[in-house]
DNA sequence: CTGAAAGCGCTAACAA
DNA sequence: TTGTTAGCGCTTTCAG
């Protein structure tokens, strides 16, 4: 720990109590713009930066309050992100960081209600997947302009004036996705995507993105169907089903959402598991079979815990150690295969091997 | 923040003083073991923990002083894990952590000589890349003996007293580069496996990890040949001419140490490059353009920024939270390739796409 | 508008 | 063996 000048010094330097430095170089009133200008000059040339245990132990009580909103659909994935919250927020305890969690349910109005409860709850800063990104705008736009920050994670309200966003590139996801299956296939093979709806942004984002990377890398390659399920395991089974039934040459599928295990479903079904390269998007336990045997030849992952770390990470350092929050926080997916699928967290809990603990 | 106990509640319960209670927790001499053990009870079964940010204010200098001791050579990847140390230390600077960073050459003594500095200076932990394992492990037995935690990072001192270390599992690495290869490549594909030496047990446990899994995936795969390159570009690179020249079927080679570049120019050489399948380890500079035109098709990447993060998160859990070290963590490699390169802080620099700001 | 002083939970030096 | 006390750097309250 390196000596650094605390407000006692600064208050030596420019000849004032050490309450006039604190008030100066917080903004707080009772101070003349003089002395203020005097101290603030002081400290930057100092490279005064506070003591953060010593302001935590101070003020004793929570530093920094926030809130933070999660669906509570979709376990597998969102708890991801509330533990990687939360065990952050945990590691930085010590900083007075005070959580408010609320899980939501993700359809109906309950999320706009969570927000605006939050928003009433004294709380600095607020993480947010929004399930209902176009709704929840005017909310964000409201908390920001009291002073809340805002962060999205997962998925983003791009409209809104949020301070940031933290999620996995979708272009990147979706680019990986198409290289991989390039050169899973050969040479003018057929291609088939399967999507939930093509209005929301980040999976015609993924589709689009897919279809552009998938061409350039497999020289003849084609798209031949894009499949929308709806977001619906039944209604994703059964159209996949007529995709096979009516290409009996195609090589690949690419899912870009959670229903890999519907479409793994679907192959097995019609004897095509193996046969067909399938690439599915993020984790879930029922995947692990599948996995396993070949069905699924990969999986691109956001890793949901790194997310919600990075979403905890982003707002400290900026509320207090004020460094800059970037608007868009974009994290490397990871690929997810049969060799490495036991280092995933979410398959922890399944087959432990021993000494094997990271999650990161 | 939530309103933990602390050592005046425990003064209390056991009706002594708090001085009293810090040397029964502290196992420090001054204290009638039937008091230390009462309080210790209550401190129990109160789910005591104490605030860090008043003891680093207490104590006022370090409460942790940790050893660094980092190759200076392979920069590019040694000072990433320099960086993931560094990152995290200022991070936790609150809590009184201190490094000494002591960058040696990596061939020589100069590593042992630093070693033994070290573990004279008063340090409390030491983080170690050992260049040559078999050398250190007397020192490392030794600084443990002393009440020195030291733990490995990247690569591992299997035999000594070490309480922890933190590497891709080369296992992992190899399996995944031999999982993608199979998809990569024909049925009854041959291969050829490029290594250091194969008495460093690293490389050795690679290949053959790589060999099994290979001709696991890949029906009727076979591996053709395994170059040791010595750890030499110039020789890796005449070695792999002699190959190309000899097997004219070759469909991919799997390089798995640091020497991916001297392949790929020996591909492009003969005019193979994009034919052979080529799967490499670790980002460098110079693989960058490799990884663009397709020579490289990808590259088995160990993450040297979150290893050292890591390595510091558990020795400060270790330490200052008396959580458990487990003796070996292994991380999840990474797959680079041309799609999300430039997410990987190694090629932040070269071409930095706004907003991408990711580096775990 | 400014200064003085108490106190956050802990460590460490000194007293008893 | 134990108790007492002075700070660590900061925030906050109360005086001036």
């Amino acid at each position: 720990m390196i000596r650094r000048i605390g407000i006692r010094q600064i208050a030596k330097l420019a000849d004032v109590s050490i309450g006039t430095v604190d008030r100066a170089l917080h903004g707080r009133p009772g101070v003349s713009e003089a002395t203020r200008n005097r101290i603030v000059q002081i400290a930057k040339r100092a490279d005064y930066s506070p003591n953060l245990a010593a302001r935590s132990l101070s003020v004793g009580r929570a530093t920094l309050r926030l809130g933070v909103c999660v669906p509570r659909t979709a376990r597998q994935f969102y708890d991801q992100v509330r533990d990687g919250i939360m065990d952050e927020a945990r590691h930085l305890e010590h900083l007075g960081i005070e959580v408010l969690y609320r899980p939501v349910d993700r359809f109906g109005s309950e999320e706009l209600e969570t927000m605006e409860q939050m928003m009433a709850s004294d709380v600095q800063a607020i993480i947010i997947i929004p399930a209902d990104p176009q709704a929840m705008t005017p909310l964000i736009n409201e908390a920001e302009g009291k002073g809340i920050r805002v962060i999205c994670a997962v998925s983003d309200a791009p409209n809104s004036s949020r301070s940031a966003t933290v999620c996995a590139d979708p272009v990147v996801c979706a680019s990986l996705a198409a290289e991989l299956m390039a050169r899973f296939v050969p040479a003018g093979s057929s291609m088939a995507i399967v999507t939930g709806v093509l209005q929301v942004e980040d999976q015609r984002n993924k589709t689009q993105a897919f279809t552009e990377r998938f061409r350039h890398f497999c020289p003849e390659g084609k798209i031949v169907r894009v499949i929308e399920g709806h977001e619906n395991d039944e209604e994703t089974f059964r159209k996949c089903l007529n995709l096979l039934d009516e290409e009996s040459s195609l090589a690949g599928i690419y899912v870009n959402l959670a229903f890999g295990v519907s479409v793994a479903h679907a192959l097995t079904a019609r004897g095509r598991a193996g046969k067909v390269a399938l690439i599915t998007s993020d984790i879930f336990p029922e995947m692990v079979p599948y996995i396993e045997n070949g069905t699924i030849a990969a999986s691109i992952y956001q890793r949901p815990y790194v997310q919600g770390v990075t979403a905890i990470r982003l707002i400290v350092n900026h509320m207090l150690r004020s460094r800059p929050i970037p608007p868009t926080h974009y994290l490397n997916p990871a690929v997810v295969m049969r060799s490495n699928l036991y280092l995933f967290r979410e398959t922890r809990q399944l087959t432990n091997p021993p000494g094997h603990s990271s999650h990161i």
